[in-house]
DNA sequence: CATTAACGTGAACCGTGGTTCATGATGAAT
DNA sequence: ATTCATCATGAACCACGGTTCACGTTAATG
């Protein structure tokens, strides 16, 4: 049984800008972003792209699988900060204005996703930021802060519909109307106990 | 000055045809439905449907258009509801949970817009809507139902971001969530969390 | 340095889908 | 009934974009 080579040093770097450009392509022109396109603003050939991803669908499920991966690290770090103190209600406040900036320039991989019949899933990577939300609306709910009915099904479907093409002031005014549906807590910037 | 000639009866009636079936197909086919598939379902020729809409562009844009009068018409009808006693409140849900079952069958129906560059918007329905919403709004704050903050375009922002592709039990929660936020009310019996 | 397998290249291929046009059919007017 | 403009037909056309492949290059191994 031969033991594989070591990849060629090229081969990794070539990947890494095929992904870069990818992800910046689609972001900036759509589902529309042709494979050459693609190639150019990566400084590569068609052919090499081919190489690395056997397909377009391929491609876009690793930009999509990129995208998961930090939304899941964005949630476990969340988590984490619990532990130094500060407010359940606030980390998720700061996450869910993370992802939804995130989510803006990666709307359109979505999309193009469901134009491909790709499955934008990573079961691994969502399961992580599952349990990461999970223990975050819990504890929000602990300090009353968040309501009973408050689920970790109502975050994803909220933030799978953030307004990510509309300007950075609409997406806040989204976001503070939002949150006042999950929280207890009446709207204006800090934080006053509501009626 | 030629005076334009009666236009013949199977052509009113094809148009008709036409429109109803590039609306059927696009909801169910996403973008992706050819206009071949569109003149089939019509029972029509494809040069048929070029002849009343010479592009793919104009007959999307013409689907739109009914949309977009439908729910300026739901949002009139609202606002001439609240004569007849209703609250201003209820009316707005109720005009959001119709809109969402609409917006839901033309998703598919802006996606296309998209994709082609087709510009979605109706001046004239779109000024009516404001007005009605408006009012209604007013109505309801005057009621003392909604926030004061709210505005015509917070309704726009939320139900341009509605969750058209999920299960109605998922869209029922999600206007129940976002109800919260517009209203000075918590939350009722409106929509269960998800399983 | 020589060897070789992995890698990169880009012109060409091909299916798809929007669009056209020469021809025939049909409803309205005389 | 006859005329004619409007309308319908659908095979063919063409541009576009994903994909392939025969050939030249390059980095790893000895």
């Amino acid at each position: 049984m031969a033991q594989t080579r070591a990849p060629r040093a090229d081969a990794v770097r070539n990947r890494k800008k095929i992904l870069d450009a990818a992800r910046e392509q689609i972001t900036l022109h759509g589902p529309d972003a042709g494979m050459d396109e693609i190639a150019a603003a990566a400084g590569v050939a068609v052919g090499t792209l081919y190489r690395h991803f056997p397909t377009k669908t391929d491609l876009v499920a690793a930009v999509i699988a990129e995208y998961t991966t930090h939304v899941a690290e964005a949630a476990e770090a969340a988590r984490e900060r619990l532990a130094t103190g500060s407010r359940a209600v606030d980390e998720i406040s700061d996450f869910l204005a993370r992802v939804t900036e995130a989510t803006a320039t990666n709307h359109a991989v979505k999309a193009a996703a469901r134009a491909l019949g790709a499955d934008p899933v990573d079961r691994d990577a969502e399961a992580r930021a599952g349990a990461a939300l999970a223990a975050l609306i819990q504890a929000g709910q602990a300090d009353g802060d968040i309501h009973q009915d408050v689920t970790v099904d109502d975050i994803y479907l909220l933030f799978t519909t953030a307004p990510t093409d509309q300007p950075p002031a609409a997406r806040a005014r989204w976001l503070s109307l939002v949150l006042t549906g999950l929280t207890t807590h009446t709207r204006t910037g800090g934080g006053e106990a509501g009626s």
